[in-house]
Formats: structure tokens, sequence, C-alpha cells
DNA sequence: CGCAGTTTTGATTCATCTCAATTTGTGTGG
DNA sequence: CCACACAAATTGAGATGAATCAAAACTGCG
């Protein structure tokens, strides 16, 4: 078994020779997969993967119901993932940037649960699942690495109830705003000067409010010095305060003593 | 390998024999197990799973930040599962009855990442998570039944997403009896009679709503002959007119040409 | 240039929260 | 067994934050 997956590798190899991206290679490698990784199984990866696909703006990489049948790793570009209802109401479940991954909800029921739909033009790469599988029945930390990364969206999933549950808009904004800012600076990336990817109704939709909320407390921002924003394109001014508006007693307690 | 695992059952089996419940026998099996497991393999179920654990009411199985090392299958009883913020905000993530499992949230940090609470005295059984990945290497379709469990949870999650980011008071409140109701009868239990395990308070903090709301709505529910309830005891009167008060255009085309 | 989609802002309404009081149920100890 | 304290649930009145409705300004694109 673990000869024939090595003999495909040496295949792909060649082909990869002609100007393939390999995986291994990839600066977005530690993100998706497992540091402890050796150079040995890395280059199985790089069969695993294969070459990316490319996203148009407002195209689907799949939808509620299609056959689940692969994770996708953003190579570039933005993602919304949606859930809808019969009667045309719409949370969006979350946004992805490159190194996130998309497709986890499949698993389960072996079809889609939501829409994942890309915000501006937008590369992935496609790993089939039952390739993963099987590649990770060799490569032990593989496998816990599938375990980690479907059991961290249940992780972020709980932050995003308690935020609807428990947060009023600006909180939610603020939230947003700072959750966007440290997954750019995990990139390398200015944390504080970036572009929103997504409309303010998709905000809206994500967070739990209208369109005109939105609009209307990032002008609140605006006014406190908080932030400055130009359509998309948001600078965050004071990170300090925006995080003091989401958790003030932790503060408080943190400048009192 | 293998052997050294079936060496082990037949010691255990000796123990059993002395009346302790078997995994295998369980009606709650097909809940939390994968159908298509063989007797062979329930035989190393029955090893993995020992005996089962009481935890009392208002006690905790695990909490934020305590070490994740085992799943946990609900034998009788009932749980919430909820988040903490530091300024004192509570956000229930969901209530667990008999056959359902908790902990998938500690797989990915190795630390658990909310609080889980009996709301009456409870029995769990508990499934070492480490046995289970070694077992699951044996037995392909438990591999796979680990992954689903957890990606279920993502399913799980995104509906209540839905709930909090686009239903008002009434549906979600609707919503959350439907799917009581649903669970009972998953357990050949009366869908429309039974108990609610959790006060008036918790459900709020699973809804994000107050208290108070929540009363309010159950009165109203009352008063349009929808439910009756008296105290925790609840009996659902109108499956059909609960139904469509979460989704009315889907109740409209139905009946409608 | 003009049109469609996005964003902002204002005025008003409404659902839910907040605060407060009362009732009901529950467990405990004299 | 009753009285008491305490938690849970109900109900009302008023406050408030976000939704809704409406209009205007801005942006990008063919």
């Amino acid at each position: 078994m673990k000869t024939a997956i090595r003999a495909k590798v040496s295949t792909v190899r060649k082909t990869s020779i002609a100007g393939e991206p390999r995986c291994s290679q990839c600066s977005l490698f530690r993100m998706c997969m497992p540091t402890t990784l050796s150079e040995n199984h890395s280059d199985l990866l790089d069969e695993l993967i294969g070459s990316p696909r490319v996203i148009n703006r407002g195209e689907s990489l799949f939808h509620t119901d299609s056959m689940f049948h692969a994770f996708y790793v953003v190579r570039s570009g933005f993602f919304k993932t949606q859930v809808l209802t019969k009667n045309g109401l719409e949370q969006v479940t979350g946004f992805q940037m490159a190194g996130e991954i998309l497709g986890m909800d499949g698993v389960g029921a072996e079809l889609h649960t939501c829409n994942a739909t890309a915000l501006e033009e937008s590369q992935v790469w496609l790993i089939p699942f039952s390739k993963l599988v099987a590649l990770s029945s060799e490569v032990k930390c593989l496998q816990h690495h599938i375990h980690k990364l479907i059991s961290h969206e249940i992780v972020r999933s709980q932050d995003v109830m308690l935020l609807l549950g428990t947060m009023d808009a600006e909180e939610r904004l603020a939230a947003f705003l700072l959750n966007l800012s440290r997954r750019y600076l995990a990139r390398g990336r200015d944390p504080t000067d970036f572009c929103l990817g997504m409309t303010r109704e998709d905000i809206g939709l994500y967070l739990g409010l209208r369109t005109e909320t939105v609009s209307r407390i990032f002008s609140r921002f605006k006014e406190q010095g908080l932030i400055s924003i130009e359509r998309r394109h948001i600078r965050i001014l004071s990170v300090f305060k925006l995080s003091r508006m989401i958790d003030p007693l932790e503060w408080r307690r943190e400048y009192n003593h």
C-alpha cells in the first residue's frame, strides 16, 4: 500500500517539473498542514493536492445539497459561506481567506450544507477527501490533523454563537473587525490597514444586522476615531479601544491594580 | 497490533459477565455508533467504553480550558454546553440528551472550549480519544464515523447561527421546541409530551433571549392553543402551526396549488 | 454618460430588554 | 407537617436599540 502511493508520487513529480506549484513549497503550508509533517510526507501531499482551480467573483465552489467529495484550501482571494432558508432568509456563516479550508460541513452527510461563494476572483486547491483519508491511514499526524481541522470549525462556530447571542451591534462589529485584523496579522499582512472583501450587506448577514445598521456603526466608529473607512478599505486606528469595547471588564481588571 | 487489542477484549469479557452493561447491547447503540459495525467489532467497542459514570445535577463533565482526553456519550439525563465571556455573559451552545456526544470541541486544541453541565442526574460513557483513534485505524468505518460525528456538530452549529442571526423570538422558540420534539421522537419517546430539562433562563441563554421573553412567548403560544405548558412539562398541541411559524412560505407553497 | 448596485443618512416604528412586583414551586429544618 | 427561605416563572410598564421605510449620494462599469 505504502509503495503504491509512493509510486504514484513519482509519476506526478514528472509533471510538476513543468512548473506546477508544489504544496510543500507553498507559503501557506503551515496554515493548513501539520508542521510535524516530515519532508518525506510532504511529497505525498504534493501528489494529493494537484493544481489550483480558479473561481470567479460571485461563482460557487459548492452549494447546499451538492455532493461532498473534497476539501478546498483557499490559495488566494476571499469566500463567504452562507445558509439559506426556504423563506429567503440568509445567514452568512463565515468568511474564508488564503490558507483557510472550506467544505468541512459536508463530511457528515456527504452532502454540503451551505453555499461557498467567491467574493472576488480566487484560487483554491482541491483535496479529494477519499485520498486524504487514504493518506491519513499511512501518516498518523495527518489523521490527527484532520480531526483538528474539523474540530476547529466547531470552536469557530461557538465564537459566532456567542457573538450572535450575547453582543449588541457595536460589539459585533468590533469583534468582526478585530477577527479580520488578527487573521491578516497571522498571514504577515498589515493588521490595521486592509480591504474588507465583502459588502455591508454580507457583513450584516454574518453579524445578524441590517445593512443600514452596519453602515451607521461604521460611521460611529469613524466619528469616535476608532477607524477610518473609505468604501471597503479600512484602517484600524485603535485596536485598544475596539478590544475594550468587547471585553470591558477584562481591561478594567488589567489596569486597576 | 490487531491481536493485541483482541487479547485485551477477552480479559474484559470476564469482568462484563459480572453484569456490567455492554455497549453493543445498548439501545442507544445505533445513535452513537456506525450501523455497519460488524459483530466482531462491537466486541472491541465494549472494551473501549467501559462502565458509565454518574454526574449529579449541576456538576460539570468538563469545563473550558480543561484537558481534552475523551468523548462522552450521554447514557441518561440531560446536559447543557455553555461558553462564558470574561465580562460574565453566557451563551448556551447546546443541550444534549441520551445517545448524544459531548466533548468534540476539544479535539482541535486538546483543551475544551466550553463547559458541559448536567441539568439533572445523568450518566455518561467515557470514550478515551486515544483509544478511539487507535481502534479506528483498525476499523475503517469507525474512522469515517469519527469524521461524521465531528462534522455533524458543524452542521448543528450552522442551524443555531441561522436561528440566532435571522429569526425573531417566536420563531426561535418554535424552532427550539420542534427540535426537541424531533429528538424525542428519534428516541422512541412521545414527541408531543415531554419534560423540558432546563430552566427558562437556560432556554433564553441558548436562544439569545431574556428569561422574561421566553416566558412571555410560552404564554402567547399557550393562548394560541399551540402548546400547553405547566412548569417544565410541555405538551405540543399543534406541530403543524409551530412548523408554519418557522417556514411560512414552504407551507404556503405546499397548500396553494 | 447613464444606469445599477452599494452606501449613507434621516425619521419613525416596533420588538425585545430592563426594571419591578407578584406568584408559584421547592427544599430545609424546626 | 408547617413555616420559611430561595429559586423559578410570570406579568406589567416603560425604555431603548435595531429594524423599517424612504431618499439621496456615491461608485463602478458598460
